[in-house]
DNA sequence: GCCGTTTTCGGCCCGACTGTTTTCAGTCG
């Protein structure tokens, strides 16, 4: 059984929780934290890395400690030092600690005053009145805690960004029509970074100082709200009906651009940002730059203005992982990524002869209107009984009607199809009508649960095959409702590049497949990826932005994606025979890297961006 | 525990809000 990163975070997660119990230095403590948030963000399984000898101390944040407890993990599945700390502390604090409000020290508190170890046994004491009887806690904090309890039942984890960046983008209207004092209302956090799904919404937004309590008040009142968590001057949080929570900070138009950076996060990179400038003399704030040794403090009304006062270009929040952004952007090495305006293309559309909702034409003109050179339309194969999937005649019908089509419209159409590949790797039409098409975007629909020797095979399989132009959604996941199947993601790409087949990033928000992490590592291996939109309605096409989200944080460069390939030369990539399209999509010039004078255009979501 | 173009020792991000307090600890991001 493979182990993942995410289950090696979590262990080193777990010791600095539980480090922090015993009252270590807050140093260790962080030490461990910050190793496994790195962990959970490499872009390559460090199981492998063991494997084939890779130095783990290279990785930043991870030194001979955690080097050699990794690698003892990986060997033995267990690690000693962990052990004896779970021995050493009371059962069941781990456990509380998931309810939010609880910390550390309450979380001790509770277990060694009370002896309880599980959630329940803290509802029953709190109702017993126990909780608020301990030392520093008190009616109020006991009943905090109940609270938070009950929304951790009603609320399951992360929320997917395409219903959260809805829900913000829905909120903001709301607050902004109640507040006209309010301007600059942008999202920040998470959704501003694009992360595939969202912990909170965090909303940052400008208004005058003595107004900025009405802003607070005006959320809190706002018809959805179902609790309030916070509400101060300057900041205020509330939880929506749906669960989800949203954090507003306010703050004045001077200094805006350090509070829309101090909120954009992610926590990694601001710690690593503020490290770099405390070795320039200068202390990082939402309010603005100091300077340590007059103690001046220095605003900035944007963003870009912030970061070139640390003599660094504007580096994009997609990047602001805190790995190797700091270091490309003080190289002045920081790629000039993909956006939605160099897209020339979709190939991956739905009409209603398969599962689609909208006739051929509609889908003809949505891609029109999105200034595409090109489209496939790609209806599912004879095998998706379910999807309404073209027999062979009605294919082939398909295609004389595209070929009529064409005559009317000046984007190229391609005829293409999304045809199944079958549990053994075979695909779903006869290879003669295969050779028909122009685009062939295999995918697996069917079989999810096969072992991932079996599942690896079989997709390498179909990208063997002469026709197969990409492969649609990898993993086939749906965010918080279907796992992803087990492949050896390794394996893949690099069969993809040897046979030269494309990957797909797959917009659609509940899908987002590739993922950011397999994007990153498909770009380093040399792996064409394409961005498709997959739509089912003529308005799924502007999902694209979702996509190209997963790209730009894959660090990909408009040559790194093939449909930004002009029509000609697209055209002549799909005309080559496949191991040989590698050398052309290898031979696509290099573009510059953004300078601090040319940043990167954003693409901070609406409403608006800075 | 990690890290270094000032350092292999001595540093390590920073502030808002809450609830319990009479000046602050705990939690969060």
């Amino acid at each position: 059984m493979p182990v993942s990163n995410d289950e090696i975070a979590e262990l080193f997660e777990n010791m600095a929780t539980l480090l922090e119990m015993k009252g270590d230095t807050v140093f260790k403590i962080r030490a461990y934290q910050r190793a496994a948030r790195t962990i959970s963000q490499l872009s390559f399984p460090l199981e492998q890395a063991v494997q084939d000898a890779v130095d783990l101390k290279k990785i930043p944040g991870i030194g001979k400690a955690i080097s050699e407890k990794t690698q003892e993990y990986l060997q033995t599945g267990r690690v000693d030092a962990y052990d004896r700390l779970l021995a050493e502390l009371p059962d069941g604090v781990l456990t509380l600690m998931t309810i939010p409000g609880i910390g550390s020290k309450t979380a001790m508190l509770i277990t060694q005053e009370l002896g309880i170890s599980t959630i329940e046994g803290i509802e029953k004491a709190i109702h017993e009145g126990k909780v608020a009887a301990l030392p520093r806690m008190g009616p109020r904090a006991a009943d905090n805690i109940l609270r938070h309890i009950q929304s951790l039942r009603t609320k399951d984890g992360r929320t997917p960004i395409g219903h959260a960046l809805a829900v913000a983008e829905e909120t903001a209207a709301a607050l902004q029509a109640q507040c006209p004092q309010l301007s600059q209302l942008y999202p920040a956090g998470s959704l501003r970074r694009w992360e595939e799904t969202i912990g909170d919404i965090d909303l940052v937004g400008v208004a005058p100082e003595p107004q900025q309590a009405g802003v607070g008040d005006a959320l809190a009142a706002l018809p959805g709200v179902r609790e309030v968590l916070a509400h101060g001057p300057k900041k205020t949080s509330v939880i929506l009906e749906p669960g989800i929570q949203v954090d507003l900070r306010l703050g004045a138009a001077e200094s805006f651009g350090a509070m829309l950076q101090y909120f954009s996060g992610s926590q990694q990179h601001n710690l690593r940002l503020r490290d770099y400038a405390h070795r320039l003399g200068l202390s990082l704030n939402e309010y603005g730059i100091t300077d340590l040794q007059t103690g001046q403090v220095e605003q900035f009304a944007d963003e870009t203005a912030f970061y070139a006062r640390l003599g660094l270009p504007c580096i994009p929040p997609e990047l602001r992982v805190g790995m190797d952004e700091l270091a490309a952007a003080q190289a002045g090495a920081l790629p000039n990524l993909v956006t939605e305006a160099d897209l020339r293309g979709d190939l991956h559309l739905h009409s209603d002869w398969s599962d689609g909702r909208d006739p051929i034409e509609r889908m003809i003109e949505a891609a029109v209107a999105q200034g595409y050179q090109y489209m496939a339309l790609t209806d599912h194969s004879s095998g998706r009984g379910i999807a309404n999937g073209l027999s062979n005649e009605r294919l082939v019908e398909q295609i004389n009607l595209l070929r009529r089509l064409q005559e009317n419209y000046p984007i190229t159409i391609l005829c293409g199809s999304e045809v199944d590949i079958r549990a053994d790797g075979t695909l779903d039409y006869p290879d003669e009508l295969l050779a028909e098409l122009d685009v062939v975007v295999a995918s697996v629909h069917s079989a999810m649960g096969q072992d991932s020797d079996t599942m690896t095979r079989r997709i390498i399989r179909a990208m063997e095959h002469p026709a197969v132009t990409l492969i649609g959604h990898a993993s086939t996941r749906l965010l918080s409702r279907r796992q992803p199947v087990e492949f050896d993601l390794e394996a893949l790409l690099r069969a993809a590049r040897a046979t030269g087949t494309a990957m797909e990033i797959n917009s659609a928000p509940e899908r987002m497949d590739l993922k950011d992490t397999h994007a990153h590592r498909a770009r380093e291996l040399g792996v064409p990826l394409v961005i498709n939109t997959d739509s089912h309605h003529f308005t799924s096409l502007g999902q694209r932005r979702f996509g190209v989200a997963i790209a730009r944080r894959a660090w990909c460069q408009p040559r790194h994606i093939l449909n930004t390939l002009p029509r000609d030369q697209f055209l002549t990539f799909l005309r080559t025979p496949k191991p040989y399209r590698i050398e052309l999509f290898d031979a696509r010039p290099d573009a510059s890297t953004a300078t601090a004078t040319t940043a990167t255009p954003d693409s901070t979501p609406a409403p608006g961006r800075p």
